[in-house]
DNA sequence: ATGCTAATGATAGTCATTATCACTATCAGT
DNA sequence: ACTGATAGTGATAATGACTATCATTAGCAT
């Protein structure tokens, strides 16, 4: 049911390619300056599919949603609320103390999401620069 | 600078007289059946005036906010992605654990969010029940 | 009581995302 | 390879949650 057409493919390609946390617009401004332009709605709905069929995974964060390549193990983010940036994080025993809450509740866990919300080092050491005011808020 | 009106003091009512997590349109919808109904506009600004204040806490769930009144202590969230409700729960080791990894990243962590989603023990045992089709998808 | 200014509320606007729809492309079965 | 069923595309309209605007109202410091 789920076909393969060039669309996802030049999507998935550049998800995969790096370690961006990509939303929808972001993508696809970056495809049309690849030369291989691909409409918003494709973009929305090639991303939810990839989703869907496990080959990349999302991020919710407030109003927006970005995309990122598929690790070989799970991990939660620290987002930096002055500047937007995403850093990853793998901590096992919290996975496990999750698991073993919702165990205890009899709540069948399909999935979580973990965000560490604060100011990442570079901002905290250099918050004299004024470009960095310039960043995206959460 | 907070001023106390009337609208504010039925907003915080509300979410204090329940564990109900309300969001703005519910919370509107209560307001108006009660006899003091409040304008939506203002029902947003005082939700995010007392959420400032620290009156009330909130959880973003995809794309809606939900407001729930302040606890003595933290807690997170298990969400039901078949009824959509919440539940609370506490987990020390977790939060210990949190701000462990942040430290250790130099990350300044000022507050987090964990979203446990999954299904929960009543639509686990009862989804022969067609009724609960309908409940919201988160 | 008075005035400064925050708050209200009706409504218009914003913005990310989804629906619509005519058209195109994939792919399974011949 | 041909072809039909149907999933995908893309331009654009619609949705829905939230925010801005602005004239008017009302806390509250003095």
């Amino acid at each position: 049911m789920l076909r393969v057409t060039p669309q996802r493919q030049a999507i998935l390609a550049l998800i995969n390619r790096s370690n961006v946390h990509w939303d929808a617009e972001e993508l696809a401004r970056e495809l049309v300056q690849s030369g291989q332009a691909v409409g918003i709605a494709t973009v929305y709905r090639g991303l939810s599919a990839l989703e869907g069929a496990g080959l990349i995974a999302s991020v919710q964060l407030g109003d927006r949603k970005r995309y990122e390549r598929i690790d070989k193990s799970h991990h939660d983010h620290l987002v930096c609320t002055e500047c937007g940036s995403l850093e990853e994080f793998v901590q096992p025993e919290i996975e496990r103390l999750q698991a073993q809450v919702a165990e205890e509740k009899g709540f069948r866990m399909l999935n979580h999401q973990l965000l560490l919300f604060g100011i990442c080092y570079a901002c905290d050491n250099h918050d004299s620069n004024q470009d960095l005011d310039k960043g995206k808020k959460i």
